[in-house]
DNA sequence: GCACTCACG
DNA sequence: GACGTACGTGAGTGCC
């Protein structure tokens, strides 16, 4: 029996403003407004329970809108700028929108930079296409241009089905022609201009009259004279622009595919634990009486686990008890306190010391936490309970003072004695800062949680973590900007300008915001399984790079300053040279007057590439013509080398030197690297060159105090032992094992024989492995074709038949569980694995395939480095300072007396980094060299 | 603000 | 049958 599929596409984002203002202000059992939330939960319940039932759907999504923003408002920035912003009381509703919709389990999809229209419209077509039935479950008129034969709308809040018959009845026109009519008469509420005087009457008669718009507007000049011909003639423009932005885009690409959207049983959980949360009791008792949720199958099949066994003390979670965050008051930014005596501070503290907690966080003058000043900190106790202690307001000198702000130094002494408080925990968003900034003063920050870390932890790979970007999606709130607060551009004014008030909001939101976030993401932890690694690897990596980024690393400022000569000479001789076998000048670093150079003018082979119809001239296009003999090319390739070295090192470098340390501090991030890795920013110290000799002087410029060295130690083939022990390769573990040369032993095993030639092969062929192999990218890289390449691999994969086992393992387990799982459990998630689109998906593929390898190589340095400080310490050396990590590098100064020491310590660390938590069946290789400066060093 | 290019592991 | 093809980053430049 071949079943019809009717796939269901829920709009979800019209339905909570039509059910917002239909149904009465209901609150939950906690005081939240859930009226809109309680009208989307019956609703989703009724359309599931249509399941099996004629028309009923197969397959089911909710489509909800991402953001505010689409590409329309790139065409026109105008576009629903009209839009009032949300009543107050719904707007915490938006959210629990999701939250609903996971109790479900339902596919939810929401996408950048389109609106949920588009995704509509988008999955009706391809559902049409391919031979499904297709319900929109949405009143929305701009909608109705999707109807057609196989495509029909429910308005359930009418229960009534609209099909082309609806539309002509309320358009006068049929599906086709909605959007012309919609073009003319324009929408008020999205700010479509439409043409001035134009209604749904005049539209309609119009179009039904012409056929469309463009025949309107064309025959608009023999009208008789009017007002509204004179109208169309002089908003032509207008109408065809309303024209595109109510037309929609039905190509987008489709994040899950239609298959994957299958409606089944609804699990009884989580739904049970959110209309408990909820106390909506009513639906909670039809849980169990409905034929199509779980709970009722279960008890058909009378399942054993079904009742508790009374005592649970031991077993695991109990159903029905989810942790869902405590219901937490809406957020007023009215309602913060401005602390100004040293009593209400008191009062604040001893409030925390009550609750036992305290979000914080500290206004600056600065992004740069080692120079920033500090100019005040805010508190937040509860949900709502909030303030802002100004410390730097209205002046420059801390010392002076400023009736309206507590003392500098008294409020930093209370301060530091909530910092230190053992019983109270101390929350932070991307605590480092903080920890930054209060160093400067001497103060240090325990116990502590960091939302921003946590929110890595969990969901790394779906989404961002900054405070903005969390509070919209787990509260549903748009925090106040910093830019709103102190202006951009020239006008812009440091915080230490923003009055007391305005501060006041920002910063104790902040505050605010933080610590409901916390609420959220904590109680995530241990039922996402991700404690050990937030617990283990991430949160206590905090202070220790806080410390690094303090410490920085000594630069000379000669060295660099003689390179930057250096290159520059050598690009004034260059530019001559290239400008002449040119016959004319023009600017070398334009990559499309260089192509129009090469390609046009000196009429060189080599097409055009991308969408932006531009000659490519990268390395490889360069490579190309110079190996034929072009003199240009190789010259601007070397002229291209020159002015990265000297515009993005040995230039901007000098810059970075902070004049009162005389160091480089770089700011790592511990979010920025989906896979777990660091990054380095302003200036990014892990990019700096050493592959080529030129760019290798660098290092020469990172040097050690007098009487010091650098010292570097690195893991060595850290990823390929890493593979060797997740896919378990005997060969490789082997010669790991014994110490030799990987890359021979991959040559001898595959080829038979080791020389330069099937050494080169079998390393292009083993770090390809670890990237996610492909028969092209293969044959590029050994300048072969893909068909030797794909004969390789095959041998590869014969030979070594346990990475292809992990890769297929990989790859199921991330379809399955959508994400990829580090030795540590650390997560990446990968929400594109099952793309309909081809590229999109198999580029996931390679990352999935990857990011175990790449992220337990992370894990492993990362825990390195949390235990490298106390390991020195007890060594007696505590004049060693971690002061760069570069992956799999670690770099140090230290004492010239101290390295042997060290270096018995340091090797000890990292080599044994894994232990106890996981142990590893190939052993870890460390390498170590000192030098007088970072060159030197290896 | 985006595309391109290129520095690193 | 065409398409585009290695994983993860950050920064500087030209150009719209």
């Amino acid at each position: 029996m071949s079943e019809q599929k009717h796939l269901y596409l829920v709009d979800g984002s019209a339905y909570i403003f039509r059910a917002y203002h239909r149904l009465p202000p209901l609150t939950n059992i906690h005081g939240e407004p859930v009226g809109a939330v309680y009208g989307y939960t019956t609703m989703l319940w009724k359309l599931a329970d249509d399941l099996h039932q004629a028309d009923g759907p197969t397959h089911m999504a909710v489509v909800l809108d991402k953001s505010s923003q689409s590409f329309r408002n790139e065409i026109y920035d105008l576009y629903k700028a009209n839009r009032p912003e949300p009543p107050e009381d719904l707007r915490p509703q938006f959210p629990m929108i999701r939250d609903a919709t996971r109790a479900f389990s339902l596919p939810m999809i929401e996408e950048d930079n389109v609106e949920a229209d588009d995704m509509i419209a988008s999955y009706a077509k391809a559902a049409c296409a391919a031979g499904w039935d297709v319900t929109i479950v949405s009143s929305d008129k701009d909608l109705m241009q999707l109807v057609e034969p196989c495509v029909d709308m429910f308005d359930t809040m009418k229960n009534e089905r609209i099909r082309a018959e609806e539309v002509i009845g309320k358009f006068g026109v049929g599906p086709e022609k909605v959007g012309d009519v919609l073009a003319l008469m324009g929408d008020s509420v999205d700010n479509v201009p439409g043409v001035p005087g134009v209604g749904p009457k005049t539209a309609t008669k119009l179009i039904q009259e012409f056929g469309d718009l463009e025949s309107v507007l064309a025959a608009a000049p023999d009208m008789k004279p009017s007002k509204m011909r004179d109208n169309l003639i002089e908003h032509a423009d207008k109408a065809r622009l309303s024209k595109v932005l109510v037309t929609l885009k039905e190509d987008c690409p489709l994040p899950i595919p239609i298959e994957d959207m299958k409606l089944g049983a609804i699990p009884e959980e989580p739904l049970a634990a959110f209309l408990q949360h909820h106390g909506f009791n009513s639906l909670l008792k039809r849980i169990g009486q409905v034929a199509n949720t779980a709970a009722a199958n279960k008890a058909i099949a009378g399942n054993p686990k079904a009742t508790s066994k009374g005592d649970g003390a031991a077993s695991a979670p109990v159903a029905g008890k989810a942790a869902l965050p405590p219901a937490m008051p809406p957020i007023d930014v009215n309602a913060y306190e401005c602390v100004t005596t040293v009593d209400r501070l008191d009062h604040w503290i001893s409030r925390a010391m009550e609750t036992g907690l305290v979000a914080f966080d500290t206004e600056t003058d600065s992004l740069e936490a080692v120079t920033a000043r500090l100019v005040g900190f805010s508190l937040a106790v509860a949900p709502g309970e909030a303030c802002y202690v100004p410390l730097g307001h209205g002046g420059t000198d801390l010392l002076a003072e400023n009736p309206e702000q507590i003392p500098f130094a008294e409020a930093l002494a209370r301060l530091k004695l909530l910092l230190v408080e053992p019983s109270i925990l101390k929350i932070g968003q991307n605590l480092k800062y903080d920890i930054s900034v209060l160093a400067q003063h001497g103060l240090t920050i325990a116990p502590y949680d960091d939302t921003m870390v946590m929110s890595f932890a969990l969901d790394a790979g779906d989404h961002g973590h900054g405070m903005d970007e969390l509070a919209r999606l787990h509260l549903g709130h748009e925090c106040i900007s910093y830019k709103s607060v102190t202006g951009t551009g020239k006008s812009q004014i440091g915080f230490a300008e923003v009055p007391l008030s305005d501060a006041t909001k920002y910063a104790a939101e902040d505050a605010d915001v933080t610590l409901r976030l916390w609420h959220h993401l904590k109680l995530r932890l241990s039922p996402d399984k991700v404690t050990t690694v937030y617990e283990l690897v991430d949160r206590p990596l905090v202070p220790v790079l806080s410390k690094m980024e303090c410490t920085g690393i000594k630069v000379d400022r000669a060295v660099l300053a003689r390179l930057s000569g250096e290159f520059a000479a050598q690009m004034e001789s260059l530019e001559k040279e290239i400008h002449e076998l040119a016959g004319q000048p023009f600017t070398i670093g334009s990559p499309q007057q260089l192509g129009n150079i090469l390609f046009e003018k000196m009429g060189h082979k080599g097409g055009k590439k991308g969408k932006s119809g531009q000659y490519s001239t990268d390395v490889t296009v360069l490579e190309d013509l110079a190996g034929q003999g072009v003199e240009i090319a190789r010259k601007v390739l070397d002229w291209r080398q020159l002015a990265k070295l000297k515009s993005t090192y040995t230039d901007s470098l000098q810059e970075q030197i902070n004049p009162k340390t005389g160091r480089v501090h770089t700011s790592y991030s511990l979010v920025g690297a989906q896979t777990g890795r660091l990054s380095s920013t302003d200036p990014n110290l892990q990019n700096i060159p050493i592959r080529t000799e030129m760019g290798r002087q660098i290092r020469d410029a990172f040097v050690a105090e007098p009487g010091n060295v650098i010292l570097s130690a690195d893991y060595s083939q850290i990823e390929l032992r890493l593979a060797a022990h997740f896919a378990d390769v005997a060969p490789l573990r082997d010669a790991f094992e014994k110490g030799e040369d990987i890359h021979a032993r991959t040559a001898q095993e595959m080829f038979g024989e080791v020389n330069r030639d099937t050494r080169g092969r079998a390393k292009t062929i083993n770090f390809s492995i670890l990237y996610g192999i492909s028969r092209w990218g293969l044959a590029k890289r050994l300048e072969s074709t893909p068909d030797e390449a794909q004969a390789l691999i095959d041998a590869y994969f014969k030979r070594f038949p346990g990475i292809s086992n992990y890769i297929q393992e990989t790859l199921a387990t991330v379809r399955e569980c959508g994400h990829s799982t580090t030795l540590f459990g650390r997560k990446t998630w990968f929400p594109r694995i099952k793309s309909a689109n081809q590229a999109e998906r198999q580029g996931s593929e390679r990352a999935a395939i990857n990011a175990p390898i790449q992220g337990t190589s992370a894990d492993i340095i990362k825990r390195a480095m949390v235990r490298m400080g106390p390991a020195l310490e007890a060594a007696g050396l505590p004049h060693v300072k971690m002061l760069l990590q570069v992956h799999d590098e670690l770099v140090f100064e230290l004492p010239e007396g101290d390295v042997a020491a060290a270096s018995k310590v340091i090797e000890a660390v990292m080599a044994d980094a894994a232990e106890p938590l996981v142990k590893l069946t190939v052993p870890l290789g460390v390498e170590i060299g000192t030098g007088t400066s970072w060159g030197a060093a290896h």
